[in-house]
RNA sequence: GCGCCCGUGGCGGAAUUGGCAGACGCGCCGGAUUUAGGUUCCGGUUCUUACGAGUGCAGGUUCAACUCCUGUCGGGCGCACCA
C-alpha cells in the first residue's frame, strides 16, 4: 500500500465526524476520563507549531484511553475575549465579535486538519453570551459572599495608549504593547479576595498530582512566610508596629527603616525636624516608575527621621527610624526592624549609613557579609537567648513579647488581592449597578447576561474609563432594589475570567439553567490530566483554582481541586533556537506541513522532536524520518501474510506493546516512537508478518497516526474503527529474554559479552564468564580480589 | 541577588534510575537500482596517533558514576528589595 496521505486522511476525518466517534457520552455508569488541554485564544495569526505539542500529546493519551474502553471528554474551545481583538477591531473598523468568528473558524479548521478527537459537539467561546452569562453568575456569587470589593488603588496606565495595564501587561515599567513608559494612576477598581483562599491554595496541593515544577511555582507566588509582629515603642509615643522572619535577631535590631507611603510620617508632622525631607524623599518614590525602581534597586537610599526614635523592647535602646524605598508598603506592616548582620538588604544600608552591625548569630563574619543561615550557629549578644540554636530561639522570643503583649506570632503572605477590573470593551460586563441610595448592586439573576452593548467606537476614552462610559443609556438604568436611578458599572472583567471556570463548562455545555448540571460535574469532575505551558502555571492555574475552590464553597462543585494531575510542554523554537516570532522571521505555519507531509506525519513529528517537558528547535530536515517511518509502515501491507503470530516477532510485538503504553502514560512520547520504529526495522529485517500483527502494531500506532492507522487497520480486517479498538495487552512472560548477553568486565572494563539463559544462578555465570577466551587470558597470573555477578545485569571481576 | 532545571557525537536526542554510553531519527560516507537528479534498498558513521580516551570543567564516594556528593564554569526558566 502506498502512503497516500489526502486521500487517506480525508477519509478517514469524514468517517469520524460521520459516526460522531469521540463524542463523550451522558452514560455515567461507565468509567470516564476528563483530558483537558488549554483552550487557545484565537489570534489572527492562525494555529502556532506549538499549539499541536500540547493538543497531540493529549490526544494520544484520550485516544489510548477511549481504546482501554474509558468514556473520554476531550473538549476545544476559545478563549476569546482579548486585546489583540479589540486592537485589530479598532484599527480596521470591525467588530471584535467579528473578528473573533472569523479567527475561530480559521482556528477550526486548522485544529480539524490535524485529525484531533476533539467532541466538537462540546465547543464552547467565552464570548458567547450563552457563556459569560455563567461567568457574569460566578462573579455575582462572589460579590454576594463578600469576595468582590471595589477598591482605590494604584493602577499602571500607559501613556500612549491611554489604557489602563494588567501588572502582566507592564514589561520591565513600559507598556508590553507600544513600548511607551507606564506611569501610575489612581483609580477604583473591582477586587477578587483570593488572599482569603491562601492557604488552601498552598496546603492542597499535597493532594494533587502536579509537576514538582509547577508545584513550587504556586507556593512561590502565594509566599507564605512565618514570623511575629513587634511593637516598638516611639519617643513620639506611638508604638510603631513591624512584620519579622526573624524574631530571634531582635537583640541585633539597631535601627528601623518604615515604607516611603507610611502613615506615621504625616502623623509625626509637628515632630520631625525634617519633615519636608521626607515629604520629599516620599514623592520622588512614588513618581518613580517601575523601571527606574527595578533599576534603582542596585543602590540603597533612605532619609534618616530627625526627631523620633525607636525603642528596642528587649533592651531598651534609643534608635533611629529611617524612611527607604526598600520597605514596601503594601507587605507586612509598611515597616521592619532592621539587623544589618543577618540581612543582607540591612546589611548594604547600614554599611551605605554607617550604622551599627551587631552579630546575635555566631557562624560568620558580619564585618564582611551579613550571616542569614538559620540551620546552623548559636545567638550570642543576646540576653536571655545566648546560647541557643535559632529555632529554639525563635520560639522563646516569641512566647517572651507574647506573654507581655508586645509581639504575635504572625503569617503573611505575598499574594495580593486579584484586580478585576478593566477598561475595555471586549470583555465581560461586570454586572453591578451604583445606586445612590442603596450602593452596590447586583443584576438580578433573571437578567443575566448582561450583553456588551453595541458602540461606535471601541477605542478607550482620554480619561481611561472603559468606552462602555460613553453608552448613556446602557449606563443609565434603575436600580433593581429600590427602583431609583443607577449606573452600571463600565468596566470589564479581565481575560482570565472566562478561562477560570472553562472546564466546569464542557461537562454540560448547552445548559441554560446552571453552568452545568450537578450530575455532569460529579461525573466529569476533577479533570484527570491537564496538560499547558508553564507560562500559565502561575496566574491561570491559581485562579482557575481559586474559583474552583469557591464553587466548592457554594456547594456547586464536590472536588476542592479541579485538577488531579497537571503536566507541561516545552516550547518549540524556531530553527535557530530562538523563539518563534514574526520580527524573527522564524515562524512555521503549521498548515504548509500538513499539506507538504500530511497530518499523521505531523503529529508524529512533533511528538518525536524531543523530551516533552522540554523545549525543542524546530528542524525540517527531521520530518522526513517520520514520513519514512509512516511509509514504511503502510508497506507493511506488502509483507503481511497469514493469520496467528510468528514466533520471531511475537516477543518484539509484546514488548513494543509494553514499551508504548508505558511510555505514553510517562509522556515519554519520543521513546514510544523509537521503538515503533525499531519493530519495523524488525519486521523488514524478517521479510514477512501476520495480518494479526500488522492489525495490532496499527493499534498502538493508532494514537499517533490515527489516519493511516486506521486505513492499514481495515486492510487487515479489522473491525470497525481501530480508533475505538480495544488496546492491545500485552502478556508480561512474552517481554522478557530467554536468554541474556552479559557483559563481562575486569576491574570495572567491559573484556567480553556472553550470552547465557535468563535464569541463571551466580555460578553458572560466573562459570561461563571465566572459560571465556577473553576474559581466561585476562585473568592469568592476575589475583582475583573481588567477584560481583549481578544476575540480569552484569558481572565484574576485581583482580591485581 | 534568590529559587528551580539543564550541559551527552556534526544535529535532535536515548540510557530500565548506580550496571555494555550514544537506542531511534536527521545528516554524512560507501555501495546497489536509475540515462541523470530525486526516491528506494544494503552497509558504515563518538574520538583516536588504534594503546586507549570519552557524558561542560576539577575533585570525591563506589567493584562499577551521564546517573550520587563537593566545588566551578556555561545556558534556560521563574521571582525580583516580600523583612
Amino acid at each position: 500500500m502506498k502512503h497516500d496521505f489526502q486521500t487517506i486522511e480525508a477519509k478517514w476525518q469524514k468517517k469520524w465526524d460521520e459516526v460522531n466517534a469521540f463524542a463523550a457520552t451522558n452514560d455515567y455508569t461507565k468509567p470516564k476520563y476528563y483530558t483537558l488541554v488549554e483552550f487557545p485564544y484565537p489570534s489572527g495569526n492562525g494555529l502556532h507549531v506549538g499549539h499541536p505539542r500540547s493538543y497531540t500529546a493529549l490526544d494520544i493519551v484520550s485516544r489510548k484511553r477511549r481504546m482501554q474502553g474509558y468514556n473520554v471528554l476531550f473538549p476545544m474551545g476559545w478563549d476569546a475575549f482579548g486585546l489583540p481583538t479589540e486592537n485589530f477591531a479598532i484599527k480596521n473598523h470591525i467588530h471584535p465579535r467579528i473578528v473573533t468568528e472569523r479567527n475561530v473558524a480559521r482556528f477550526k479548521a486548522q485544529l480539524k486538519s490535524l485529525g484531533l478527537s476533539f467532541d466538537w459537539n462540546r465547543e464552547i467561546n467565552t464570548t458567547d453570551p450563552s457563556y459569560y452569562k455563567w461567568t457574569q453568575w460566578i462573579f455575582l456569587k462572589l460579590f454576594e459572599k463578600g469576595l468582590a470589593y471595589k477598591k482605590k488603588m494604584s493602577v499602571n496606565f500607559c501613556t500612549s495608549c491611554k489604557v489602563v495595564l494588567a501588572n502582566e501587561e507592564v514589561v520591565n515599567g513600559v507598556c508590553e504593547r507600544c513600548g511607551a513608559p507606564v506611569i501610575h494612576k489612581v483609580k477604583e477598581q473591582w477586587m477578587l479576595k483570593i488572599t482569603a483562599y491562601a492557604d488552601r491554595l498552598i496546603d492542597d496541593l499535597e493532594d494533587v498530582n502536579f509537576i514538582e515544577k509547577v508545584k513550587t511555582q504556586q507556593i512561590n507566588w502565594i509566599g507564605r512566610s512565618t514570623g511575629a509582629e513587634v511593637v516598638f515603642e516611639t519617643t513620639a509615643g506611638d508604638p510603631l508596629k513591624i512584620y519579622t522572619t526573624r524574631p530571634d535577631t531582635l537583640f541585633g535590631a539597631t535601627y528601623m527603616v518604615i515604607a516611603p507611603e507610611h502613615e506615621y510620617i504625616d502623623l509625626w508632622k509637628d515632630k520631625l525636624k525634617n519633615y519636608d525631607e521626607a515629604v520629599s524623599y516620599r514623592e520622588a518614590a512614588t513618581r518613580k516608575s517601575d523601571f527606574e525602581r527595578t533599576e534603582l534597586a542596585k543602590e540603597k537610599t533612605g532619609v534618616k527621621l530627625d526627631g523620633v526614635r525607636a525603642i528596642n523592647p528587649v533592651n531598651g535602646r534609643e534608635i533611629p527610624i529611617f524612611i527607604s524605598d526598600y520597605v514596601l508598603s503594601g507587605y507586612g506592616t509598611g515597616a521592619i526592624m532592621a539587623v544589618p548582620a543577618h540581612d543582607d538588604r540591612d546589611w548594604e544600608f547600614a554599611k551605605k549609613f554607617d550604622l551599627p552591625i551587631v552579630e546575635v548569630v555566631a557562624g560568620g563574619d558580619v564585618t564582611q557579609a551579613a550571616f542569614t543561615d538559620v540551620e546552623t550557629g548559636k545567638m550570642v549578644n543576646s540576653g536571655f537567648l545566648d546560647g541557643l540554636e535559632v529555632a529554639e530561639a525563635k520560639k522563646k522570643i516569641i512566647e517572651y513579647l507574647t506573654d507581655r503583649g508586645i509581639g504575635v506570632k504572625k503569617i503573611n503572605f505575598k499574594l495580593r488581592d486579584w484586580v478585576f477590573s478593566r477598561q475595555r470593551y471586549w470583555g465581560e460586563p461586570i454586572p453591578l449597578i451604583n445606586c445612590e441610595k442603596c450602593g452596590w448592586v447586583a443584576v438580578p439573576e433573571s437578567e443575566l447576561p448582561l450583553t456588551l452593548p453595541e458602540v461606535d467606537s471601541y477605542e478607550p476614552t482620554e480619561t481611561g474609563e472603559s468606552p462602555l462610559a460613553l453608552m448613556t443609556d446602557w449606563v443609565n438604568c434603575k436600580c433593581p432594589k429600590c427602583g431609583g436611578p443607577g449606573k452600571r458599572e463600565t468596566d470589564t472583567m479581565p481575560q482570565w475570567a472566562g478561562s477560570s471556570w472553562y472546564f466546569l463548562r464542557y461537562c454540560d455545555p448547552h445548559n441554560d439553567k446552571a453552568l452545568a448540571s450537578k450530575e455532569a460535574l460529579e461525573y466529569w469532575m476533577p479533570v484527570d490530566w491537564y496538560n499547558g505551558g508553564m507560562e500559565h502555571t502561575t496566574l491561570h492555574l491559581l485562579y482557575s483554582r481559586f474559583w474552583a475552590k469557591f464553587l466548592f464553597d457554594i456547594d456547586v462543585l464536590k472536588e476542592k481541586e479541579p485538577y488531579k494531575k497537571r503536566t507541561s510542554h516545552g516550547m518549540i523554537l524556531g530553527e535557530n533556537g530562538e523563539k518563534m516570532s514574526k520580527s524573527r522571521g522564524n515562524v512555521v505555519n503549521p498548515d504548509d506541513i500538513v499539506k507538504e507531509y500530511g497530518a499523521d506525519t505531523m503529529r508524529l513529528f512533533e511528538m518525536f522532536i524531543g523530551d516533552f517537558e522540554k523545549s525543542a528547535p524546530w528542524n525540517p530536515q527531521s520530518i522526513k524520518g517520520c514520513k519514512r517511518f509512516l511509509e514504511r509502515f503502510a508497506g507493511l501491507t506488502d509483507l503481511a501474510k497469514g493469520k496467528g503470530t510468528t514466533p520471531a516477532l511475537e516477543k518484539s510485538l509484546h514488548k513494543t506493546v509494553k514499551k508504548v503504553s508505558e511510555d505514553i502514560e510517562a509522556m515519554k512520547f519520543n521513546t514510544a516512537i523509537a521503538a515503533m520504529m525499531s519493530f519495523i526495522n524488525e519486521i523488514y529485517d524478517a521479510g514477512a508478518l501476520t495480518f494479526d500483527e500488522l492489525a495490532t502494531f496499527s493499534a498502538i500506532l493508532a494514537p499517533f497516526a490515527p489516519h493511516l492507522a486506521e486505513e492499514v487497520w481495515a486492510f487487515c480486517g479489522g473491525k470497525g474503527l481501530v480508533s475505538l479498538a480495544p488496546w492491545p495487552v500485552y502478556d508480561e512472560g512474552k517481554t522478557a529474554d530467554d536468554e541474556i548477553e552479559f557483559p563481562i568486565q575486569i576491574n570495572g572494563k567491559v573484556r567480553a559479552v556472553v550470552t547465557l539463559t535468563a535464569g541463571a544462578g551466580k555460578d553458572e555465570i560466573l562459570a561461563k564468564a571465566k572459560s571465556d577466551e577473553k576474559i581466561a587470558a585476562a585473568l592469568e597470573g592476575k589475583t582475583v580480589v573481588k567477584e560481583i555477578v549481578v544476575p540480569g545485569k552484569i558481572v565484574n571481576i576485581v583482580v591485581r
